[in-house]
DNA sequence: TTGTACGCGTTATCAA
DNA sequence: TTGATAACGCGTACAA
C-alpha cells in the first residue's frame, strides 16, 4: 500500500514525475501515447494516489466532518444516510464525529475536525453546546446545522430544518379537531431548539381554543407537559406520570416517535386502549411507526431529504459561487390509527 | 483556519520551526521557558496543527475506514456507536463509507479508503461482495470483519462475531422446548454468512427432534423457510406467506428483530394472537424489542461490545506487537412474552 | 538546548 | 509536449 509513488512510476517510465502527475490527472498536456503507457504502468504497479499528499498542496481534503450526538437514534441514522449518499456521489468523504452529548468531547471533536482540515462541517445533533458554537465558528469552514436554527446569525453558519412549530401545531390541532381538550405533551429536555419549537406549536394550537396548558396543581389544573428524553424509556416513564394524574389526558403529543412508542407501552400496561382511551401522536414518521400496535399517527419529516439538502448546501458553501439560503421543510401529518375521538365523543 | 503554521510561530517567537515543532509535541529537548512561550503564542495565534501534513511524514493518518451497508439498520447503528466510542477515546477518527449494497460503489469505496490512507478498515456489513474482498486485501492494511467469518483465511483479515449457529440453535430450541413442532424461519437472503449460520442452527435443532424442514409441497409438506429482507416489510410479507399455508406454523424464528416486528404486524392483521396462536422469536435484542406488543423474545447480541472489540482489534493489528485472535461472542436468549406453548398444549 | 537540512507525495509554475 | 524546481506543513536525523 502506498509503497509506489509517481516518482517510482516516473523512473520506470523514463519520464519526469510531473509528466506522470499530468498523465494520471488527465491533463491535455501529455502525448496520448505516453499517457496510456503511464496509466498502464500505474495500474500494473498497483499505484494509489495519496490523498493526503494531494490535500497538502491543494488545500482541500474533499472531506466533510459530520457531528452527531447519536447514530443510534433512528431519526439521525436516516439523516446520516442521506448525507452519505450525496457525499459519495460527489466524491466527498464523511468523517464521523460523535460527541456523545458530553461537553468535554465536543471540544475534542471540533479540534479533531480542524486538524484533519475538513472542508466543511455538518452538525446533525439535537443539542449544540453553547460553548461549542463559537469554537465551531473560529474554524472558518462552512457549517450547516440540521434541525436547529442558528439563533445568532453567524456568516458561516447555515441550516436545514423542518418547521417544528408548524409540526407541533399540526399534531395538536389534529387532536383538537378530533375533540380532545386535555392534551399532554411529552418533551425532550435534552433537545433545545426542536423541542421548544414543537412545544410552541402545541401551545399555539391550544391557545386558539382558549385552553390552558400546564396549570400548576394549586391553580386547579394538573401538569400536561412532562419531560421524556427523546427515547423509548423516557416516553414510557412520562406517560406513566400522565396516566397517574387525577384528571388524565385523553390525548398526548410526543416529541418523537420513540417517545410515542414508549408511551404506547405505558398505556397498554395500564390496561387502557389506544385510541379509545387515549390518543397518541408522534413525530418523525420512522419506518417503525407503521408497525406499532396500533399504527402510529405522526408528523412526518423528510429525513433522508434533509440529509441530502444539508450535504448539497455544504457543497454550495464550499464552492462559494452563489449565496445560499437556509432551508425549512414543512412537516406533514400522517394519520394512522393511534388517534381517534376522545372517550366522551365515542358512540357507545 | 490553518492560516498559521509552525513557521509563522517560529518567526514571531524568534526560533526555528523545529523548535516550535518540538515544543508543541512535548519533546523534552526544549527549555521549559521557551516551550511555554511557544505554547502561549500558538494559542494566541489560533494555531491548529495540520493532520494532513503530519500524516504525510509519519505515514499514519490515525483514521480508520468504516464500511457499512446501512447505518439505518438499528443493529449496525449500535455497532457503529461502539466503534466510534473507542475510536475517539484512542485518538482515532472514523471515515464513514456506505456501500449501499451496490457492487459498483464497493469498488469506489475501497479506492477512496486506500487513497485517504486509512490505517485500518472495519467492515460492518452483512454482505461483503465477492469481488470486494480481494481488493480489500490488496490494500495491505489490517481489516476486521464484523459478524462475518472470513472464509478464506487471509493474513490481514480478522473478525469479531457472535456465534450465529449457536444463536439460531438457541432460538429454535426454545420453541421446541415449549412444544412447537411446526417451526418456520424467515430468512434474509441479502445476508450471506450470518443468515446461513442462523439457518444452520435452526436446522440443527430441528434435526435433534427428527423434524423435517422445508419439505417441497409435493412431498406432502409445505414451506417452512421463507425469505424476508432483514427489514420490517420483509418480515411482514414473509409472515403472510407463512400464515397462508395449509398447515400454518405455530412458531417462527426470524432472522432479526426487525423481521420479527414485521411478522408481528402480519399476525395481528390476520386476527391471530401472539403467542396464543403463533409464537415469534427475533434476533439482536434491539431496544425496541422490549416495547413491542407483546414484548419480543429474542437472541441478544452484544452490539456495542462487538463494535468496541472490533475497534480494539484494529488498534492491536495496527500496533502489530502481538498476534491477534478472532473473537466469537455467544448469543443469549432473552425470553419475553412473544413465545409460549403452541395452541394444542394450551389449557382451554 | 537549538538550528539546518532533508524528505513525505503531490500539484503548480516556470523554462525549455 | 516535457522537465526542473519550488512549494504545501510537518517531523527528525544530524550538526552546532
Amino acid at each position: 500500500l502506498g509503497k509506489v509513488s509517481i516518482k517510482d512510476i516516473a523512473k520506470v517510465a523514463g519520464v519526469s514525475h510531473s509528466t506522470v502527475s499530468r498523465a494520471l490527472s488527465g491533463s491535455p498536456l501529455v502525448r496520448e501515447e505516453t499517457r496510456s503507457r503511464i496509466k498502464q504502468l500505474a495500474q500494473e504497479m498497483g499505484y494509489y494516489p495519496s490523498a493526503v499528499a494531494r490535500s497538502l498542496v491543494t488545500r482541500r481534503t474533499l472531506t466533510i466532518g459530520l457531528v452527531v450526538t447519536s447514530v443510534t437514534d433512528p431519526f439521525w441514522a436516516e439523516v446520516v444516510g442521506g448525507i452519505e449518499g450525496i457525499a459519495l456521489e460527489r466524491g466527498y468523504s464523511v468523517l464521523l464525529a460523535n460527541s456523545n452529548r458530553e461537553r468535554q468531547r465536543e471540544l475534542a471533536v471540533v479540534q479533531m475536525l480542524g486538524e484533519k482540515r475538513v472542508d466543511g462541517i455538518i452538525v446533525a445533533a439535537s443539542r449544540v453546546g453553547a460553548l461549542y458554537r463559537p469554537v465551531l465558528g473560529e474554524l472558518g469552514v462552512p457549517i450547516v446545522l440540521i434541525n436547529r436554527h442558528s439563533e445568532e446569525k453567524e456568516p458561516t453558519m447555515h441550516s436545514v430544518a423542518t418547521d417544528n412549530v408548524q409540526g407541533g401545531y399540526l399534531a395538536t390541532r389534529h387532536l383538537l379537531d378530533l375533540g380532545h381538550r386535555r392534551i399532554g405533551y411529552i418533551a425532550d429536555p435534552e433537545d433545545l431548539s426542536s423541542n421548544s419549537d414543537r412545544l410552541r406549536g402545541y401551545r399555539q394550537a391550544l391557545l386558539e381554543w382558549d385552553l390552558a396548558f400546564n396549570l400548576p396543581p394549586d391553580a386547579g389544573g394538573s401538569t400536561l407537559v412532562v419531560d421524556g428524553n427523546g427515547q423509548l424509556e423516557g416516553g414510557w416513564h412520562a406517560m406513566r406520570l400522565l396516566l397517574a394524574a387525577s384528571a388524565p389526558v385523553t390525548g398526548v403529543f410526543c416529541y418523537n416517535d420513540l417517545t410515542a412508542i414508549g408511551a404506547l407501552r405505558a398505556i397498554r400496561e395500564a390496561g387502557k386502549k389506544v385510541p379509545e382511551d387515549v390518543s397518541v401522536i408522534g413525530y418523525d414518521d420512522l419506518a417503525m411507526a407503521a408497525y406499532t400496535d396500533p399504527p402510529l399517527t405522526t408528523v412526518a419529516q423528510a429525513k433522508r431529504e434533509m440529509g441530502r439538502q444539508a450535504m448539497e448546501m455544504i457543497l454550495q458553501l464550499i464552492a462559494d459561487t452563489a449565496p445560499v439560503e437556509d432551508i425549512v421543510l414543512p412537516g406533514q401529518l400522517v394519520i394512522r390509527e393511534s388517534t381517534g375521538p376522545p372517550p366522551e365523543y365515542q358512540i357507545i
